[in-house]
DNA sequence: GCAAAAGTGTTGAACGTACACCCATGG
DNA sequence: CCATGGGTGTACGTTCAACACTTTTGC
């Protein structure tokens, strides 16, 4: 048995959030879990992923980032027999609506990860090892790689695109030196000549994700200030 | 069907080698492979890919570089039924002799990269692919990581472990600027107080791994100027 | 004008690169 | 003393972090 499971983030209300849903059936029978199907047939681990992934989130994963995390395979990962092998994945959304009513009736819902932790027993099966293991992941390729502007809706000022690197690495960045990096590195971000409206303040210059995928040069995470 | 198979690497005569076996059965009969066993019931990915590797190699797997590199599950990748899924690792070890009349009676062998190209059918099943992806793996490892020991016996010179980065990446780098980077860093590379006598010029000193994991400030890799 | 958020300029420290130079050994 | 490879010093350019400063909006 071989499945895909995900680890689905977004930033929502100024915190990062992962999507669980609530198990309907035994094992860990109403505990959350990590959202995840088999592998069929005819189809590779990634189409297995994208397909769960667009489900869950209702728009086509083809406009989201998706990536192997790597393989659990513990003899006594789940107590089912045959035991499941799984291939973890990370996708990161922008702030979706769910789609409540729509395929099965599973109640999946955004958690924050701050009270993913604060759960009495944690998530189901070895999911809480695989969710840190895809924060850590995630939290590394920020520095390499252009997904931040995958948390972002189509059109973002630069302090969407800062909020999501504090509320990823859990730190504060300087808000000039970040603008300027942002701004300088190719490919990075486009701008779109349009402005956001805000309640307080300049407007913000509005910018749309540019076809990049690797951040040249880096940002660089600060050093272990917050953990 | 779920596999773990390996690519192994080393350098050996100042090229960079991949461990391959020949194939004794169909389909592929008589076409390098890499190395690699099935997942038994009792044992996680991880376990098989170290069983696996200490019988290649003939040494503990504890004490060589063992990494995930992904999994490869196209239904048609390869033709038996059912289909096979792998999960690819990547190893690296020091040059070994290869227990060549152990285990069973596979002919193992080091093939130095630059050949695997020339190969007329290139490696059995979608080996060539696990190849390349894990070859930027350890391309993009070395930059962040402390694995460059692995390649080099207990006891080492800071040439030996430059020529391994120069080996992996292809580039050439500067003595004087390596020598300091990597004896600056801290825990990636301890005096021993000993001295290889050489051929020629001065005797270089001995060095051992550190026990950093990681390799701070990291040594980046030069721009793309050899592919 | 004032508060608030966006965006620019400046400066000193840290780091990377290039290359000149000295050291230790065998012949 | 010379060739050869190991190892150190130095000078310059680039990048990074901190923070002062200017711009543009709503009220």
């Amino acid at each position: 048995m071989f499945t895909a499971d995900l680890v689905i983030l977004t930033i929502r209300d100024g915190a990062l959030c992962l999507l669980v849903v609530e198990r309907g059936n035994e094992p860990f029978l109403g505990r959350f879990a990590l959202p995840g199907g088999f592998l069929r047939g005819d189809e590779s681990i990634e189409q297995t992923a994208a397909r769960e992934l667009s489900e869950e989130t209702g728009v086509d994963a083809a406009t989201l980032y998706l990536q192997q995390v790597g393989v659990y395979s513990r003899p006594d990962r789940d107590p089912r027999r045959p035991r499941v092998v799984t291939c973890a994945h990370l996708a990161i959304a922008p702030d979706l609506p769910l789609p409540s009513a729509g395929s099965d009736a599973r109640t999946a819902r955004w958690l924050p990860i701050a009270e993913v932790r604060t759960l009495a027993d944690g998530l189901a099966f070895d999911h809480d090892e695989i969710l840190r293991d895809a924060l850590e992941l995630a939290r590394a390729e920020l520095q390499f790689r252009t997904i931040a502007t995958a948390f972002c809706p189509p059109e973002f000022t630069i302090s969407d695109l800062r909020e999501v690197y504090e509320r990823v690495w859990g730190v504060e960045l300087d808000r000039s030196n970040f603008h300027r990096k942002v701004t300088e590195a190719e490919g990075f971000v486009i701008a779109t000549g349009r402005r956001r409206a805000t309640v307080n303040g300049r407007p913000a210059a509005l910018f749309r994700a540019g076809d990049a995928a690797t951040l040249t040069p880096p940002m660089m995470r600060p050093r272990p200030a917050a953990s």
